[in-house]
DNA sequence: CGGATCTACGAACAGTGTTCTACGTCACTA
DNA sequence: TAGTGACGTAGAACACTGTTCGTAGATCCG
């Protein structure tokens, strides 16, 4: 008996199934090009993702992607839910997990973070998922476990080291959404709104009294690119750390 | 002439507009209860978010509580996006923002910091529209001017306090969505599931040996209240900055 | 060869946001 | 006072979404 979507989902959180053979049975279409797999699945999902980003993503776009119809997905996926979380899996199992450096903590640290910002950025709107998956994804913990290690390293008590990896993630995830919302917003309005930075000072400058400091630090406030603004506030974290 | 919702969007986001005109004028069912009005579908809006969460949200749920069909909304609200922008900048109008006192100022912070997070935890994944609106909101910048006079005052360095500042609101609307998709999910998941902390304990246990930090450090892990995450996260941030 | 088993897929269902068009009722003008 | 234009209210419909049901077809095991 070949493993059902809901095993295989299952597995993946860990919650002691038997191994699963692969049966690589072939369907009814033989004569087809690919046969439909999770892995194919993926890949499809992967592609308009970055192309189109997260909102283009469905299961008809998927499935035509494959040439075939939604349902056919339903047999390798339980949901799309379900399909969310192997994608983010996917996306976590690229990331490169350096040996702990005990001298070299805070820049391992950052350099597997920035890893994840650059992933959820090569997709955009995807971490949006990130946050509806469960944590107990293997490879979610994965990345976790190799963030704990490197803290660990780095002398941080184990306590703080726990929470402040929720707290980078978290900040990672957020950070990469809202760029990429943002993003969207701006490549969606039809030119025009562009806003540059001086509009956004302009506009800044026409603000009512009541908001004095935002006038006087308009500079400050519109300062710095996108990616300035992460390591900053990653740095604030792995500042207050030790 | 009445303001299209169109340029009342605009004038929430200060795009220079002339001065609306109330213009209460009155529809054809003259006899109903109560007309509806921007504040009515607001108000109902977030009954139905507080009730059953954002994802319950949607125009013909809005339009029923106000016994009518869906199209009657568009003549008040442009988009389910410009609904979403609204009931977020009601949310922050409702954020009291105190006189900046120099000896307090993380007290003030944090203070502003854990109202928006009870803002958002009261109308759960709402948290989900914030990340969507476009900052440019009056109601929004409110908020954000009200934590730059604190941090000024406190004599925090004008660059560092508006960087900080998107860190944080960037920061507890995560934490809010975060924990709105924990709590669908638990109370979705027909009992059973229920993961109490000792469940997580032995699920951490039964991981592979390629996770020993993970099993070794599993009570710092699972250890702590999600407020207290949030409190320790305030505090690494507002540690790095003086 | 026969029966069981699994994949693929078309059709359909209950939803979603949004738009078009007509319908009354109101306020203002001649 | 009668007429007229404007505006809020809806009903119906469109193009989508995720998901399920039933069925046809190919493969494997006995």
């Amino acid at each position: 008996m070949s493993p059902t979507p809901q095993e295989r989902r299952a597995a993946r959180h860990q919650l002691g199934t038997g191994p699963d053979a692969p049966a690589a049975r072939r369907g009814p279409s033989g004569g087809r090009k690919k046969p439909i797999t999770v892995d194919a699945i993926i890949a499809s999902a992967f592609g308009i993702v970055e192309a189109e980003g997260y909102e283009a993503l469905t299961m008809r776009r998927v499935a035509a992607a494959l040439e075939t119809g939604p349902s056919s997905l339903y047999a390798h996926v339980v949901n799309k839910e379900d399909l969310d979380e192997l994608l983010i899996g996917r996306l976590c199992a690229e990331i490169e997990l350096p040996e702990p450096d005990p001298d070299r903590w805070r820049q391992q640290i950052t350099g597997v973070c920035t890893q994840l910002r650059d992933q959820y950025l090569r997709y955009p709107g995807i971490s949006r998922a990130a946050f509806a998956s469960a944590p107990s994804n293997l490879d979610t913990l994965r990345v976790g476990e190799g963030m704990l290690a490197i803290l660990l390293a780095g002398g941080i008590a184990p306590q703080t080291a726990a929470w402040a990896i929720d707290s980078l993630m978290l900040y990672v995830g957020a950070y990469s959404l809202e760029v990429s919302l943002a993003n969207r917003r701006l490549a969606r309005s039809d030119e025009e709104w562009v806003v540059g930075r001086d509009e956004l000072l302009r506009r800044f400058a026409a603000l009512p009294d009541t908001f004095p400091n935002s006038k006087r630090y308009a500079a400050e406030l519109t300062a710095g690119t996108l990616h300035d603004r992460f390591d900053f506030t990653l740095g604030l974290m792995l500042d207050g750390l030790g």
